[in-house]
DNA sequence: TAGATTGTTAATCGATTAACAATC
DNA sequence: TAGATTGTTAATCGATTAACAATC
């Protein structure tokens, strides 16, 4: 891992990014091509990789470097990189900053969307405890939920009872909504999402949301599922012994 | 959605699989043709529907009914189910028990390996109590902590210390270590896993944990990825409106 | 039987890899 | 300059879709 800083590596972005037909074409692409859908599934990974490297003081990565560091190979990261216009310079690699901040952008870590979590359990404390929302540029603006838990703290917000949901969304501004509620009281949220301005789910529920019938984004998280991935990978291996 | 049982869809499968130039097509490919990784990516989400498609009394599905209900072409369904030689009936489409099966095997939930869970957190008590490890066909057998959480219960399990981890698993042959431990603690955890017969680790940490490295199946779960999908639809979403 | 729906084939589409000229 | 490493092209590989004969 290359970690020095050097001449021919200028930190500045606006120093790499001189010569004008370099920035032409760059524009170009980014404005007609779209990025491949495998691409995007990648750059939450490549996101956490390359805040590590940064975090420990990491100025450039090669493509190899980097390849060998996540198991893929360099000619992908390669590829990657050149869908995002995320240029290198040849003989030196990526810096991390310019990386780190591009993926950041075209995943819309930059755009600082504020979120709200409705259901106080485990899940959403998870979510809070590890930071998972300031990582990725999102600001957490309030907990709700029914009954019992109102009024009680769940780290720096006090839950608030959902017969206050539209009205905090309209005045905050809130973007998304983060559903970690039981299953029955999802069809009841959607209707109250639905009379907000949020354009965005991130549903932790076991009960799935249609993107096409709420006409939202929606990520549907089904917790369970890569477990099952796990236990098909431990049988096959096994087999394969045979 | 077609439930009615009738004549010419015997419940048993027995009957539905007589013909033996059928059956010994299906053999065949299971034992030759290995299953793609695209579709073994989809079939978390088949058992989960097919589940519910059983709760509901509904004894057979067309793929194009399927395919309606979760947002799919036909093709990609009868293409996929192909690819386990889940085979259904021309004019009737698949029986929901006879696919739910067929992939439970493929999965290996009909494996029933065992677990335990390293770390009494809130993301442990998630999984414990939406039944996360039930449904698979997996069995948690202990949950194990440090300090102070050791001894209170956490649902019908009661946290032990870590000291007792390797001890347990050799007694109980445990296959599956769910690790939902601090980054830091991770390191030391490997290589308590590795004095076991444990072959599989489905992570919650925040470290990642190479396969290669550690020579067991592993999932990393990277709780927090799908957010910036998330984020990265809504605003390209977002520029699509101007 | 007639209608419905399968499993499979071939065509298309998208993703990955290998190779290398360009160039820092 | 010489070595390193890029961005891009072309080749390969894998996944999805459309079409239809087979048949329940």
């Amino acid at each position: 891992m290359a970690g020095r800083k050097s001449p021919e590596f200028p930190a500045k972005e606006s120093e790499i990014y001189k010569i004008p037909s370099v920035a032409g074409k760059a524009k170009q692409k980014s404005e007609r091509q779209r990025i491949p859908e495998a691409v995007i599934k990648r750059l939450p990974r490549y996101f956490r990789v390359l805040r590590e490297l940064f975090n420990s003081d990491v100025l450039r990565v090669s493509s190899g470097e980097l390849a060998e560091l996540m198991g893929m190979t360099a000619s992908q990261i390669r590829q990657d990189m050149s869908c995002l216009c995320a240029f290198g310079q040849q003989g030196y690699g990526y810096g991390v900053k310019q990386l780190y901040t591009r993926i950041s952008e075209v995943c819309g870590v930059s755009c600082r969307y504020s979120a709200v979590l409705i259901g106080a359990g485990d899940i959403g404390k998870t979510l809070i405890k590890n930071m998972i929302f300031e990582q990725r540029g999102v600001k957490l603006k309030a907990v709700f939920d029914t009954d019992r838990s109102v009024g009680t703290p769940v780290y720096d917000c006090t839950v608030m009872d959902i017969s206050k949901f539209v009205g905090f969304c309209e005045e905050n501004a809130v973007d998304i909504a983060v559903v970690c509620a039981a299953s029955d009281a999802v069809p009841g949220l959607l209707k109250l999402i639905k009379q907000t301005d949020i354009r965005g789910i991130w549903n932790f529920s076991l009960c799935e949301i249609s993107p096409e019938e709420s006409g939202l984004s929606v990520i549907n998280t089904a917790l369970g599922d890569s477990l099952m991935l796990l236990t098909y990978e431990m049988t096959r291996e096994n087999e394969n012994k045979h």
